[in-house]
DNA sequence: TGGATTCATGTAATCGGTTTCACTCCATGA
DNA sequence: TCATGGAGTGAAACCGATTACATGAATCCA
C-alpha cells in the first residue's frame, strides 16, 4: 500500500480511504489510485486490516454437521446472503458434542469474528455465548424460535409444527402414534417437537406409550433401526411421525422389508421437507422448514448488525407448512389390530 | 498478552512462545502464564497473530454449492481433519461460475488463506489458481485426479469409472444407452464421464446417440426432466446412465410416473453413491465415490505442506467402486422396443 | 577448570493497514 | 473583506502479536 501510494503521489492514509470509504476520496484521485492499484496486482492485506481495525468480516457458523441437507439449505441461505459482500463465512461442526462446540466459540473469538450463526443455542450453553454476546459480536440463533433467549433468533415453533402434524394424524383416525426423533437432550428443537408430540396426544384423551418413543440420530439407517423396533412391538403403531425426513425415510424401508406397506399399513410423516420428500415413494407427507430463508435472514440480522452498528435483539417467527402427500393414509379398520 | 505477560513477571515474548512453541519454555513458566492466562481470561487474538506472521491457518474450500449431498461428505471429511487443529475452514459458493470463482479466490488471497481446496480446478482456470501457487498457498485440486495439473490433487479417475458402468449396462444386454451428466462445460469431471460413457460403446461397436445425452445440474427435478425427455423419444433408452444420483432419483420417478419400472422396463444406474442411494426402491446401483476420504486427503495434503513445509505436489488416484443393487436388470426381450 | 554448547528469556523491530488530528484550500454568506 | 465550514489530504500513532538477535545461566566435555 505504500508502494501504491508512492506511485500515486498520495499518503498511504489516501490510498485506505479510497479503498474503504471512497466517498472521502476526490474522484479524480480515487480513480488514478484505482488505476496504479489494478496495474501493480497490488493484493490488500485483509488480516492487517482487520488487527488494526480490531474486528473481522468473517461469519463464524456453529453446526452440528451438514449432512442432513436441510442444513445444505441453509448454509445455501446463509452463503447467499454473504456473496458479494467482503463478508466470508467460517465453518464449524459441532457434532452434537457440547465440548466441541466450547472449542469452536472460543477458536472463533479468537478469530474475532463479527458474528456467529448457531443451530441450536440452547439455555443450558446459552453462557457459552455471553462472553460474544459482551464482547459485542452479533449472535443468531436458528431452528427453534426463542422469543425469550439471550440472543437474536430466527426459527420456527417447532412445538407448534409437531403438534400440528400430530392433529393431522389423530385426524386420520390413527391411536397407536409413535415418535422417532432425535436425542432428546440434544437440543431444544428436538424436546419442543416431543412436547408438542405430547400435547396432541394429551388433548386427544391419549397417552404417550413410552415404548412408542425412540430416540435417533437423523440418518436414514437410524430411521431405519428405529422403525424396526417398533415393528417388533407386540402392539405396533399405525402411523409413525418422524421427526426428520432422513429419519422418515429410513423408517420406509424398514416397512418395505417387513413386507408392510407405507401407507396401506403404517402411515409415517416426516419432517423438513427436504428436496428427496418428494421423490421417495410414497412421497413424503412432512413439514416444511423454511431453512434457506432462515439462513438468509439469520445472516441478514449478522450484516444488519455489523454494519448498521444495529445492536439490540432480532427476533424471528418463520411459518412452516404441513405439507400433505402419499405417505399417510386414514385408518381403515376400526378397532386396531 | 502485555497484561499477562506482566502479572506472569516475563516478558511478552515468553507468553507467546509458550502458546505457540511451549517447547522453547521453561516446563514451570509455561504452567505459569497458563494458570494466569486462565485466570484473566485472556484471549489469544489471532488477527494480531496472522498479521506477524504474514499467513493465516485459514484453509479456502471452492465448491459449487453443498447442496449434492456428496460435497456434504466431502466437507465432512475435511472438517474431521480440521477439527482439533488450530486452522479453520472458509467456505465459498461457486455456483457453477467462473467470475465468483475469481472473486473467491481474490477474497481468499486477500485473507491470506494458507491453503486452498477446490473442486474441478480445470486446464482453462488453472490460471486463476497461479498467483496463490507462487505465493506458496497450498491449493489441492479434488474430485478428478489429473497427473499433469498443475496443482495437487485428490480424485478419482472418473472416464475410467464412467467406462466401467456403462460396460456393465452394455453387459446386461442394453444397447440403447441414454446418458444423463452435469452441463458439459462445467467441469474436466463431468466431460471426464462422457468420455468415460462414450469409450464404452465405441468399444461395444456402438455410437453415441446425441439425443441420448441430457445435460442437466445435478438436481432431482432436472433428472426428472431429463428423463421425460428421453422417455419422450421415438425410441426411448432401455438404460440410462445418470451422472449423479440426484440425476438418478429424479430419473426414477419420472420412469414411475409414466407407469413404467425401473428397473423392468428401464434399467437406471447412478454416480456418487449417496446415503439416500440404498432407501429408495428400488435401491440404485452406482459408483461410490469416496467423498469423505477426499475430503479428509485434501485437508491433509494442505496440513501437511502447511505444517511440514511439505513443497511439491501431491497427487492422490482414490479407487471407486461400482455398486450393483436394483436398479439395474438384463434385457429380456431380444431387438428392443 | 575453561571454553563450548544449550537452555531460557528479554529487547526491540516489525508486519500493513486504520484513524485521529491537523492543516490547506476554496466556496459561501454576512 | 473576513469568519465559517466543508472537502481533501498528510503525518504519525496505534493495533498485538512474532521473531531475530542478544544475553546470562547452566551444563557438558576435554
Amino acid at each position: 500500500m505504500d508502494t501504491i501510494a508512492t506511485l500515486a503521489g498520495v499518503s498511504k492514509a489516501t490510498v485506505s480511504r479510497a479503498l474503504r470509504a471512497p466517498h472521502l476520496v476526490k474522484e479524480s484521485t480515487r480513480r488514478r489510485i484505482e488505476q496504479i492499484i489494478a496495474e501493480n496486482n497490488y493484493v490488500y492485506n485483509m488480516s492487517a486490516a482487520d488487527f488494526a481495525r480490531n474486528t473481522t468480516t468473517l461469519i463464524g457458523l456453529l453446526i452440528t454437521s451438514v449432512q442432513s441437507s436441510i442444513f445444505a439449505d441453509f448454509i445455501d441461505g446463509i452463503e447467499s446472503m454473504v456473496r458479494n459482500t467482503h463478508f466470508s463465512l467460517l465453518i464449524g461442526y459441532t457434532n452434537f458434542d457440547t465440548r466441541e462446540e466450547e472449542q469452536l466459540v472460543r477458536t472463533f473469538m479468537q478469530r474475532n469474528v463479527c458474528g456467529l450463526i448457531a443451530v441450536g443455542i440452547d439455555e443450558h450453553n446459552a453462557d457459552l455465548y455471553a462472553p460474544a454476546v459482551k464482547k459485542g459480536i452479533a449472535v443468531v440463533n436458528t431452528w427453534e424460535y426463542a422469543p425469550e433467549g439471550p440472543v437474536s433468533c430466527v426459527g420456527i415453533d417447532n412445538e407448534k409444527a409437531a403438534y400440528e402434524v400430530t392433529r393431522y394424524l389423530l385426524g386420520l383416525g390413527h391411536r397407536r402414534i409413535a415418535l422417532i426423533m432425535g436425542p432428546y437432550a440434544i437440543a431444544r428443537r428436538v424436546r419442543r417437537r416431543y412436547d408438542g408430540f405430547a400435547r396432541a396426544l394429551r388433548e386427544a384423551g391419549l397417552e404417550v406409550n413410552p415404548d412408542y418413543v425412540v430416540e435417533k440420530h437423523p440418518t436414514f439407517i437410524e430411521g431405519q433401526e428405529a422403525m424396526r423396533r417398533l415393528l417388533d412391538l407386540p402392539s405396533a403403531p399405525t402411523a409413525v411421525f418422524a421427526a426428520s425426513d432422513t429419519l422418515a425415510i429410513g423408517a420406509m424401508k424398514a416397512v418395505r422389508e417387513r413386507g408392510l406397506s407405507v401407507p396401506d399399513d403404517i402411515s409415517i410423516a416426516g419432517f423438513d421437507n427436504v428436496d428427496i420428500a418428494c421423490f421417495v415413494t410414497p412421497s413424503l407427507t412432512t413439514v416444511r422448514v423454511p431453512a434457506y430463508d432462515m439462513g438468509r435472514l439469520a445472516a441478514r440480522v449478522v450484516l444488519d448488525t455489523v454494519q448498521n452498528n444495529h445492536t439490540g435483539l432480532h427476533k424471528y417467527c418463520l411459518d412452516f407448512d404441513l405439507i400433505l402427500r402419499e405417505s399417510c393414509r386414514a385408518i381403515e379398520r376400526e378397532g386396531g389390530r
